[in-house]
DNA sequence: TTATTAATGCAATCAAGTCGCAATAATAAA
DNA sequence: TTTATTATTGCGACTTGATTGCATTAATAA
């Protein structure tokens, strides 16, 4: 199944290269130019994931949070970072560090999910 | 305002206690010995979070889920160490190190959440 | 034993996300 | 360039997790 280049698939693409952070479907839905069903971008970002275009993020608030990969190769993915997200303004980003969990024996570790949420730099001065 | 002694309560703590784990709202409902209504339980279980007696997790699959809190004193909790969710037997569990995560200048932190899903040791063997 | 009001049960509601299906449009083929 | 193929879209319906309003019940205080 051949992947097409549609207008909605570059909005999206667009905006979340603009943004240069994580963006939930009902942010993404109100910046791209063109009215696109809610179903539709949903399953955009949802194809963007299963190609390892973007990587999905599960916020404490219970929404999915989408970003771009930048550093991931196409076949391994390093996500082992942490998110941070704004209670104030509601941005996500990605922090830097790349961060190594000890698992017991036994355990296998499949996907991580790091989330931290508080005041952003702007939010928390004011 | 005065929290009183109920039977939902008492069932609710006694399921969190004997399963040492972190419950999903229909795993508790499931396991309470009285029929009880789903309404109350999340009314339960976020009392029990205010009062400092669980902590919430948002598991990678969306949902909450519930954990006594074991080692917090009442004033500061210590929540930064990581869940790992089994996504075959629906488990989930503190894993033991407590993390911390290196801030931008100027973020503040408020609320932690770490979590890893995979499989678990029984289920790995599988 | 009675009064007070926290907690419950029920139904309605909300929100995030998914799915089926007919219509549309991007690409390949003629 | 035109036609055929089928990925993608839009719409509505639906699912699931969680919350809320309100009348009723029951735990605690008086």
């Amino acid at each position: 199944m051949k992947r097409r280049n549609t207008q909605s698939k570059q909005e999206i693409l667009n905006v979340l290269k603009e943004s240069g952070k994580a963006l939930s479907h009902d942010m993404i839905q109100s910046e791209i130019p063109s009215k696109t069903d809610r179903a539709t971008i949903y399953r955009v970002l949802n194809r963007f994931c299963d190609d390892g275009i973007t990587h999905r993020i599960v916020g404490d608030d219970g929404k999915q949070y989408f970003a771009l990969c930048l550093d991931c190769s196409q076949k391994k993915h390093k996500h082992n970072h942490f998110h941070f997200r704004c209670i104030e303004c509601g941005k996500v980003e990605c922090l830097e560090n790349e961060i190594t969990v000890p698992l017991p024996e036994g355990y296998v570790s499949q996907s991580f999910n790091g989330l931290i949420s508080g005041l952003c730099k702007d939010c928390s001065k004011l």
